[in-house]
DNA sequence: GATGAATGAGGTTTCATTCAT
DNA sequence: GATGAATGAAACCTCATTCAT
């Protein structure tokens, strides 16, 4: 019922708000990935929402909020499952991360959080409350299970170290190389789900190619 | 030798050229690597460098200008020759990228050099041939080596697939990465040296230790 | 019909536009008029106009743009119906065309035409679409008017030769002096519809007079 | 011997220093005659001049006192001497005038004073001396003249009415209208000389042919 | 005398933000 | 709730002028 202006950048949620600043937070997103923060305009936004300028400011008080909150509503949405699930039984460990690294990789959206991972990279610094956020969010559960990967491989003789478990974030290098150079070279993109396989096959050992 | 205590510098004299356009680009480098582009002003860029705004423009047509002839500038003069030197005989390709690498990594520039990588992604999109400077001075030739040194790997037994020889930027991945973690999360900083160190261990199979 | 009293007129409100082009117009047209492009500072037009810099930017993109869409339009609005009408029967082509010229020249804007002459002078060059529009609103219907005139006069014996019809602007050629003179030398302005009768008498000969 | 900065603009004297400011005048004259005085640079005059910008400042204070100087010292090498010598015997007053205008139109600085004329008119507003100064020395003597050709054109019956007596800048009508007209309109330039000629065939009678 | 590097006031233009309707 | 006309701080860039060499 208050007029809003609150910092966490929520609006008002009576009736078909909700859907007004669904589509604030489309727009807005679509503008920060592709243009960044600097260079979007509160204008552009609107209009590729279909609102007055004014408008946005009903929802979000200032573009800095209008940012924090976009990026925090698309973060909480796309929430991922990584590495939950546990590999089969007797499933190499190769396998099992070119398994359920498929679909964080492969399906539809993945070029969009490429470019919303450049984006935090490009922008994070200006908010550092989101990039905690993702920190917790996203890049946490990630890590984790990214260790658990080096803890299990490595008992099983499927990997070179113990480098993994102690750097777990290194599993996710490629990741960030090709979001990065699929940006800046865009006319020789990587197909990110090939780099990544290639890539297990460096770090994982095959065990049975090795038995022969 | 003897700094010039005029209390304004004019005056003909090609010699404070040279000097002057340095503190320029050492000024500008500053600031374009810690704010980026939109956000640094020439204005800072000016005071920094102990001038005024003017000055600037006549050596930097725009500002565009300046971040072009200051990136590049700053590209000529650190040329890496990274790779060159050939493996010591029967050295391992562990021991010897380690080696190789280390300069790279560990001198005191190491931080600078990342802040410039930082800075080509998230700047280059706007400056095109400035990529393609790098690509060709700075990149190509690492890749080249990347990919020879994917190869004796391979026919040494000391590596687990031949992905290093196809997509040889693979070898880089843990330097973006580092890059980009130290940048966003500047109060957990990696150590770009061990995380190399053990990104190698990962990659590269250790023969003595399998011997045994 | 009531002035709207607010301390500032924001809000949205189509009917206002109107009204606020018409005062930056009014506004730029003065100082055009008055300094000339270069000398009319865009601050300078949103003062006289009671608004502030920036607003002007969303009725005219530039400088360049105000002034070509204050000239168009005033130029619109003052479009001229010289010579349309015919002479009287038996009338002598010198009444005639002293009885055409008047409302031209003796009316209260005609100072303002002068001005507005002057400054197509000064600036047409740099805004060749603003000479053209002129050439074909004003000037070409009045040089065609111009040369009937001519071709009247010499019919009736009233002229010492066809020149007028060769090159109608001739009969123009006061106003363009009277315009310039009154400009540089203010302190001695001529009168403008006295310096055309004078030069009409020149013109035509009074086949009255020759007859006695 | 004094460093100069005198309001008249003239320089110092000794040696060769008549040539250098001999070149600055001659360089300055050509860009303010074809930029007109504000989007003259001083860098592009000293260019022209062959000289460093610094040197103007020995020659001419400011902007503005190089503007003065030149014009002035323009005006004073280019007096004329209109009207000065009389008309042959019977040599009708428009052989006369066609006569002594030939020289003032037809010769290879008609282009000049034109430009000349256009530059007084665009900037004589900001330099009220110039304006003083170009009455003085080559509007009035040709007035005089003027009026002194209405006069004899009348005792002889040449003219229509005494309106050249009253208001003899109407001889020059012509003149300030070519000047315009050619430079508004590049493109249809008209000659000089044929328009004076028509317009001296328009004012004066043709005494010879009247009598048949 | 001549130079030209340096200066900084002053101009144009952009765009986040406000608020009367 | 929504609108969009209006605002004005802030950024880029130019160029007349200065003065140490």
């Amino acid at each position: 019922m208050a007029r809003n202006a609150n910092k966490s950048g929520r609006g008002p949620s009576p009736a078909k708000t909700a859907e007004t600043q669904a589509r604030i937070v489309k727009a807005a997103l679509g503008r920060f990935l592709s243009d960044g923060f600097e260079k979007t305009r509160m204008i552009d936004v609107a209009q590729d929402a279909g609102l007055a300028k004014g408008t946005l400011y009903l929802y979000f008080s200032t573009k800095e909020a209008l940012f924090e909150g976009v990026i925090s509503m698309v973060m909480g949405n796309s929430v991922r499952q990584f590495g939950l699930e546990p590999p089969y039984e007797n499933e190499s460990t190769r396998d099992f991360v070119k398994r359920i690294l498929k679909p964080l990789v492969a399906d539809e959206q993945a070029e969009l959080r490429q470019a919303f991972l450049r984006l935090l990279l490009t922008e994070g610094q200006r908010f550092p409350s989101l990039l905690a956020s993702y920190r917790k969010i996203t890049l946490d559960p990630v890590l984790t299970a990214a260790r658990r990967i080096g803890q299990r491989a490595r008992e099983r003789g499927e990997i070179n170290s113990d480098g993994l478990e102690r750097i777990p974030m290194l599993l996710l290098a490629p990741g960030m190389l090709i979001a990065v150079w699929n940006y800046i070279f865009p006319n020789e993109k990587f197909d990110i789900e090939k780099t990544f396989d290639e890539y297990i096959d460096l770090i994982f050992i095959d065990l049975n190619r090795n038995h022969e």
